[in-house]
RNA sequence: GCUCGGGUGGUGGAACUGGUAGACACGCAGGACUUAAAAUCCUGUGGCCUCAACAGCCGUGCGGGUUCGAUUCCCGCCUCGAGCACCA
């Protein structure tokens, strides 16, 4: 009986979990039955196939970072994803990897904080991102898989280094070639440092011409030292950006406002012995071609920025009684005869020779000032006008007029000669200097005539010259021609382009990157033999630098080339590995070289670059410069790593926080630490808040102030004459103690209990926190208590008691406390970055468990436009959840059965399903996703109408569907019979002939606008409409009688009457 | 300061090449089913006026213009975001 009894409840039970499965949308039994499935299947295994034509999507390399990822990070690599499936549908051969850029400061830090080697931090993180990128049901060829850290990967970013290292780049034939050509050419022509028509920073001006011959006699060591100026990767002495809290340099790109991007510590110039890259021999290209590339044009903006093309003039002043003469570069040349002063750099190496003795003093105070102002002080006031008169005075090329020669901090050494011509009538830095130390301003471009060029320089590049001897009278056009022209002709300058890019930094004093294969003799560089790379990291004992300021590798014992040549103990930045990575992809377990020819010529460049807009000046630019040089060399067959590139907008997100209540400094100085012993309490009889006081104070002297009241100016003009102030610095809430209430924006609503005893706080705070007030408008609660108290509304002047405590008002009034319901709001702020420390990490697991892939992927999609960024939240995440189980609905009743059938569809059915064919392809290939996914509800939602459970037409649907939700889809195709992966189906082809219309419903607009609407035949004549919409009640009705002045009619679109 | 993007309901967003503004979704309100909840389904939902319907008026940051017709094109301004910034 009992048996019986346990079995039929059993039965039962099973009974239920069986139709359960049937009839549910079990996205968690799915998604993990086809993940494994495509694992084993190797579903998105990819090799060359010469039938197909090949289509190559990447993503940016991500960092593997011990956060994780958050719901931010798969965003680009969902788009991605679909459009590789998308393509592979089309019949494409789609290529599609993703890898790890390993190397990199984090993990060191890291190393260096908690003493583990950093290969195996990163591991964990890599492990980390691998589980998470797999949940989310990406369609990886895995089987790629790279990391930069990875000696079978980095020996081959040794090899291209050592390829720059052999190479230099012939102007001539505006290439990069083999250091051969460069040894030939100086064995037989020499070398004569003549002309050089582009200013880069570059070193080639500081090698002293010679003969064959001479060179012949040359030492090796002077020959080798010789060509480190030629070379792509050299060692020079330079001005660097040295960061003493990283301890390594850093190229321009990783200084943001004088500090480092990451970590965000001082940065300082420091002149030091560097490895760097001859990127700017490249800039020429990549600033050219960047016109032949589709890639966003807020990064070619930026790339063209940094690049900071100038087109202008040298010119060189003679100065009095001295021997040099000071080379300006000018982008205006046409306004010379508006020049009053010259200004050098305080770094400039004549200032020392040209100073008189009369200034000599004030010349070195000045100098020593602003050569002792780090980067960052000179940018934070750049307002600041700072110089000083040499007592030289140089003498004007055509008017042959004294100039004051002047030393001004505004003047950067590192760009242009060092020296600027002042121009105050057209230069407004030069105007602001001339100002400040009442030198004359002089117009030589008419400016307009309510414009008084002593008040601001007229800048513009229009006007007639005046003022300006042989130049009168042309416009600014014809005036930079002639000037170059006459500059030309009297030998003192020519026409130069200048660029403010400046050759990349490539050595960083660090552990965790490649070893730059580099070994020394009598103290000259010499790259090691291509066929022993790879040159393996060492180990060391501390990933610090030596006691005599050498960099970690230097810690690595015995480690020399040869047992004797000491290597190089820089390593490579974080960019190396990025720059080449793409190729790599296209053959990853090559053994003996990067890439096989095969796969190279096959796969060629990158179809679909996804990534973030931050890699906009760095990698991006880097990438271009390797690819480019690879090129040149015939390495590869293209001269762009990436067609197309995209970078998807920032998943931004919500942080709340909440404020402490302090005291204001001078309170807080006589207050013996600071103790909060009184706090405001609002009375709501008279409307004012109250400064209360409990008498046996046993609770903490922290107190929390509700969001609201930090944007309630009566709240805060009490604090305020209460010495009191919020605290400027927030604490950050976790957002899982936060929920939200539609009525309320901008605040979130704190759960009190949660946030105290978290666990991420250390127990000393979550003891404070407990006994901390969390003071609101309508009353305030002890963390721990539960319960909101307030002045009772009917409060008598006498002792009152809560939880055993007799509490009063300071000042004269004893009052009740009676219990109140009320929220206690954190602050909201709503576009702020998603980062561990703001605690508002949202990871894509979390909504994967409770949603799924498919809905993550649908609602990321969804959100909106690709390139744009949004703030991240969940509210609306239901609607692409519901959207999928109506889609399963269309499959299994609610029953739990099968509903497809094999008839023939309706023509309306066609015509839903082509609607959405035309759209969803079109959409894809703008990478318009949140449409799509609109264009898919609608479809399913006409089709639920339909009541559609036609075969044919929801298997197509299936595969247009299967891109962005592959896990519901793979298992709705299979149990519609299909015994092969979804991926390989072909994606349905649009037949215009569903959609054809016979009929119309025209919009009828009078005067623009739509007052009804007529059904009509779209083969009707315009005249035939005209008669049918004037004889229309609505139209007679505005008509008023009158005869329409005109009638406009778009065939198949609108009717327009106008009166 | 310069350059490049944006500004549309309570919210995310849609609108082809100048042709019915607000698709789709969230939220909200009402209803059905349910002992109840969840789930699901149905209806409504820019604002104003109106008991309501019909009709009407207003409405895509602001002001003007072009056009039969403007979220879309042009001019001026406001504003938010991003990038660059003594770059001669």
């Amino acid at each position: 009986m009992q048996v019986q009894q346990t079995m039929r409840a059993f039965c039962y039970f099973a009974g239920q979990l069986q139709l359960h499965h049937m009839t549910e949308y079990d996205f968690s039994r799915i998604e993990k039955y086809w993940q494994q499935r495509w694992a084993e299947q190797k579903t998105y295994q990819t090799s060359i196939d010469p039938d197909k034509p090949k289509y190559y999507v990447l993503d940016m390399f991500p960092y593997p970072s011990g956060a994780g990822l958050h719901v931010g990070h798969p965003l680009g690599y969902i788009a991605s994803d679909i459009v590789a499936r998308y393509k592979k549908l089309k019949g494409f051969n789609v290529l599609h990897p993703m890898g790890y850029d390993a190397f990199g400061l984090p993990a060191e830090q890291y190393a260096i904080q908690t003493g583990q080697h950093p290969a195996v931090t990163t591991k964990n993180n890599i492990d980390r991102y691998r589980e998470q990128l797999d949940k989310i049901g990406l369609g990886y060829d895995w089987d790629r898989e790279i990391k930069t850290c990875d000696p079978d990967y980095y020996r081959w970013t040794q090899w291209i280094f050592i390829q720059l290292f052999n190479s230099w780049y012939n102007h001539e034939t505006d290439k990069a070639e083999p250091i051969e050509n460069l040894i030939r050419h100086f064995e037989t022509e020499g070398f004569h440092d003549d002309h050089h028509p582009i200013i880069t920073g570059n070193i080639e001006h500081s090698v002293a011409s010679f003969t064959a011959a001479e060179w012949k006699s040359f030492s090796e060591k002077k020959q080798q030292e010789i060509l480190l100026n030629f070379r792509l990767a050299y060692i020079s002495e330079a001005y660097v950006n040295w960061c003493p809290a990283l301890g390594t340099v850093l190229a321009n790109d990783e200084v943001k406002d004088g500090v480092s991007e990451r970590g965000g510590y001082p940065v300082e110039r420091k002149l030091m012995k560097q490895w760097s890259l001859r990127i700017t021999a490249y800039a020429e290209r990549l600033l050219n071609d960047l016109n032949t590339i589709d890639w966003s044009d807020s990064i070619k903006e930026a790339q063209r920025n940094w690049i900071g093309k100038s087109e202008g003039s040298s010119l060189t002043f003679a100065v009095e009684n001295a021997a040099s003469a000071i080379e300006v570069f000018t982008t205006r040349p046409d306004t010379i005869f508006g020049v009053t002063f010259i200004t050098l750099a305080p770094e400039h190496e004549l200032i020392e020779q040209l100073t008189t003795a009369q200034y000599k003093k004030q010349v070195d105070d000045y100098v020593h000032y602003a050569k002792n102002r780090s980067e960052r002080e000179r940018q934070a006031d750049v307002k600041k006008i700072t110089g000083q008169f040499t007592g030289a005075y140089a003498i004007h090329p055509f008017s042959g007029k004294k100039i004051p020669v002047w030393i001004g901090e505004y003047v950067l050494a590192g760009y242009g000669t060092g020296a600027v011509m002042g121009v105050p009538g057209h230069d407004s830095r030069d105007h602001a200097f001339a100002k400040h130390f009442g030198l004359d301003i002089v117009e030589v471009v008419e400016a307009p005539d309510d414009h008084n060029i002593q008040e601001a320089s007229y800048d513009a590049k229009e006007g007639k010259l005046i003022n300006s001897g042989f130049l009168n009278g042309l416009d600014v056009k014809a005036a930079l021609k002639k000037t170059i022209e006459a500059i030309e002709q009297k030998g003192i300058g020519e026409g130069k382009t200048n660029y403010r890019l400046r050759d990349a930094v490539f050595g960083r004093q660090r552990y965790w990157g490649e070893p730059i294969p580099v070994y020394y003799k009598e103290g000259i560089p010499y790259a090691l033999p291509e066929n022993e790379l790879p040159l393996l990291l060492p180990e060391v004992d501390k990933y610090l630098p030596t006691e005599d300021g050498e960099p970690p590798l230097a810690r690595a014992h015995n480690w020399k080339y040869q047992g004797q040549y000491d290597y190089e103990h820089t390593t490579m930045p974080g960019w190396a590995g990025s720059s080449w990575y793409f190729l790599r992809y296209m053959d990853p377990k090559n053994k003996t070289h990067f890439a096989s020819k095969e796969a190279i010529e096959y796969w060629q460049q990158v179809d679909l670059y996804l990534g973030g807009s931050e890699h906009a000046t760095g990698h991006l630019l880097y990438v271009r410069f390797w690819t480019k040089f690879l090129y040149d060399l015939g390495h590869i067959p293209v001269n762009e790593p990436a067609k197309k590139l995209v970078n998807q907008g920032m998943i931004q997100g919500r942080t709340e926080q909440i404020f402490m209540l302090n005291l204001n400094f001078k309170e807080f100085e006589n207050n013996a630490g600071g103790r909060l012993d009184r706090f405001p309490c609002f009375n709501q009889k008279t409307n004012l808040w109250e400064n209360v006081k409990l008498k046996e104070e046993k609770e903490g002297e922290l107190s929390f102030i509700s969001g609201d009241l930090t944007d309630d100016p009566d709240f805060i003009n009490f604090i305020t004459a209460n010495s009191l102030r919020p605290n400027t610095s927030p604490i950050y809430v976790n957002i899982k103690n936060i929920s939200y209430d539609s009525n309320i924006t901008n605040y979130g609503v704190l759960d009190i209990d949660t946030f105290i005893n978290n666990s991420e706080f250390d127990v000393g705070t979550r003891e404070w926190y407990k006994t901390a007030r969390f003071i609101t408008k309508n009353g305030f609660r002890y963390g721990h208590s539960r319960q909101f108290y307030t002045i009772d509304s009917n409060y008598q002047e006498k002792d009152f008691e809560i939880n055993g405590i007799i509490e009063r008002k300071e000042t004269v009034d004893f009052k009740k406390i009676e219990t109140v319901n009320q929220s206690f709001l954190t602050k909201s702020l709503l576009n702020d970055k998603i980062s561990k420390s703001k605690k508002n990490v949202v990871n894509p697991d979390d909504i994967i468990n409770q949603y799924g892939a498919d809905t993550l992927r649908l609602y990321e999609m969804f959100l909106g436009p690709l390139e744009q960024s949004k703030p991240w939240s969940t509210q609306g995440i239901e609607g692409t959840f519901r959207f999928l189980k109506k889609l399963w609905r269309l499959f299994y009743n609610q029953n739990g059965e099968w509903m497809l059938v094999d008839e023939a569809p309706t023509p309306a059915e066609l015509k839903v399903l082509h609607k959405t064919i035309k759209k969803v392809q079109e959409d894809i290939e703008n990478l318009s996703f949140n449409t799509s996914v609109s264009a898919f509800m609608v479809c399913v939602n006409e089709l639920g109408d339909l009541k559609c459970s036609k075969k044919s037409v929801l298997s197509d649907l299936l595969i247009l569907l299967s891109p962005f939700a592959p896990h519901i889809c793979e298992e709705l195709w299979s149990k519609a019979g299909n015994k092969e992966s979804i991926t390989r189906a072909n994606f349905p082809v649009f037949n215009e002939n569903y959609l054809v219309e016979s009929h119309f419903s025209y919009p009828i607009s009078i005067n623009g606008k739509v007052r009804t609407n007529i059904e009509m035949d779209l083969s009707l004549d315009s005249k035939e409409v005209e008669s049918r919409v004037m004889a229309d009640e609505t139209v007679q009705k505005w008509l008023e009688g009158k005869q329409p002045k005109k009638v406009i009619h778009v065939k198949g679109r609108i009717v327009n009457v106008v009166v």
